[in-house]
DNA sequence: GTCAACCAGTTCTCTAGAGAACTAGACTTA
DNA sequence: TAAGTCTAGTTCTCTAGAGAACTGGTTGAC
């Protein structure tokens, strides 16, 4: 704690920032689950020996990131996971007979190996990466039909330990995992969509026939300082592809 | 200003929206053109006579619409209007050939007129809608290629102006025609991507054979207030199709 | 038993201000 | 001239607190 009240002396983020990653951290660690009402606002900047505006602060960018979801007169609640991380957490792909996007789609990793860092992903990392990289192939099933083949890159020296683990252990949705098990916070990302001709890759697991048209989004994803954590290009099947995003103020 | 100070004792909005719809307006009447600095915070939250961290809320705001920049130590300045309106304001579509996406498209209006509400537009709009609407018609062009066919449906009692304004004195965007003609501001905005086929009317005006696949984007619009203003249907050339957006802190 | 009134606890709005971090330009000094 | 120093002005961070708005539950009157 009393690390935490330091002033940023050295070079390090604003206190209120800090809060928001200690925060996200007891969220990632399990201590407050999705539903769960966390302490109030006053509780916290008690505990943590803060002024109440600043833990505001740290709490609103939790808000803003999709986090937690505060209602005035109730409490403060760790919202569902459903929508909130990896591709959901920032954007919204989901199929065309699904209007809600309520279901879950299931998951499947192909495979994870350190690989050569390809030239496209190099010119997204930016000159300060590494040769090699890690990556990560996924498949998207929604009701058992293959939605989406992701190929992902990670950069290096942080997710040595991914190879290390369990596929079982990581769930349908990445984003908690690198925090959980790296510390590592996905806090923006920038997706941008185009239309292409699948790959031999993608156009096997999608089960397409060679060069069918195919939606791609690329995605570069950043953490709170602005580092590039992940590159990751996404075919879907055009047919029933849908992807949503909304920007500004949220409203029902 | 003195209206300004009252408390939301009726329905209205806090204070510091109100700010940010008086800031925003000022933006648009061109008191404060694009690439200014506007006076500062202290100096704001005097003039309107608010404390100083009501006008940063106010200001913390219009940042993050992207119509206003910070810097510290420098100042408060207007943004380059290219990538902050209308479609830009929120999301990001362009041309395949032009990768920073700096070239701003030309904008032709089709066709302006009252039509009876479609269902789907009805569907969107919510029951709180009339039967009738305002529907717009325009395509975008990049470097005199036609590349997007966008129909807009308005709420009629707002938009009933529209009809007699000159499309000459438009511009290239709507949304800073909404609020400086009529003195509504869009705040939100959720787009929706798929791939479709061209209607008759899009591909004739996409130049496209009919029944070609082409990009669409499904937009429903906000005021502050959550109310909805607009429902946008785009139909884009799939071949030089580009849509971008970042979610959470904008890096460079 | 039902309904209204109250109450404790929560988030939200707004105020007031101090000091740090940073910038651009003016000024000084070698 | 060139380089360093200072200064006024800006945004950013953090503190302290009061009152409003709202919620869910308890209490009390009838």
């Amino acid at each position: 704690m009393c690390a935490l009240r330091m002033p940023q002396a050295d070079g390090r983020l604003p206190l209120y920032a800090r809060l928001r990653d200690q925060l996200a951290s007891r969220i990632a660690n399990g201590e407050w689950s999705p539903g769960d009402t966390i302490p109030s606002e006053n509780r916290l900047a008690e505990e943590y020996g803060v002024a109440l505006a600043t833990m505001r602060m740290a709490l609103k960018q939790l808000v803003d990131e999709g986090l937690l979801e505060r209602r005035r007169g109730t409490g403060t609640f760790v919202k569902q996971p459903a929508f909130r991380a990896d591709l959901f957490r920032f954007f919204h792909v989901y199929d065309a007979d699904d209007p809600d996007g309520s279901v879950i789609p299931e998951s499947r990793i192909l495979s994870r190996h350190e690989v050569e860092t390809p030239d496209e992903v190099r010119l997204a990392f930016g000159e300060s990466n590494t040769t090699r990289c890690l990556k990560l192939e996924r498949v998207r099933l929604w009701s058992g039909e293959p939605m989406l083949f992701e190929e992902v890159y990670l950069r290096l020296p942080d997710f040595e330990g991914l190879l290390a683990l369990d596929p079982k252990d990581m769930g349908p949705l990445l984003y908690p995992v690198f925090l959980q098990e790296f510390g590592i916070l996905i806090t923006s990302a920038t997706d941008e969509l185009s239309f292409g001709t699948a790959t031999q890759a993608s156009a096997r697991h999608l089960e397409l026939p060679a060069n069918s048209p195919v939606a791609v989004i690329e995605r570069i994803a950043r953490d709170p300082v602005g580092r590039i954590i992940e590159y990751r290009r996404v075919h879907g099947r055009p047919e029933r592809f849908r992807y949503r995003v909304t920007l500004g103020e949220q409203h029902a």
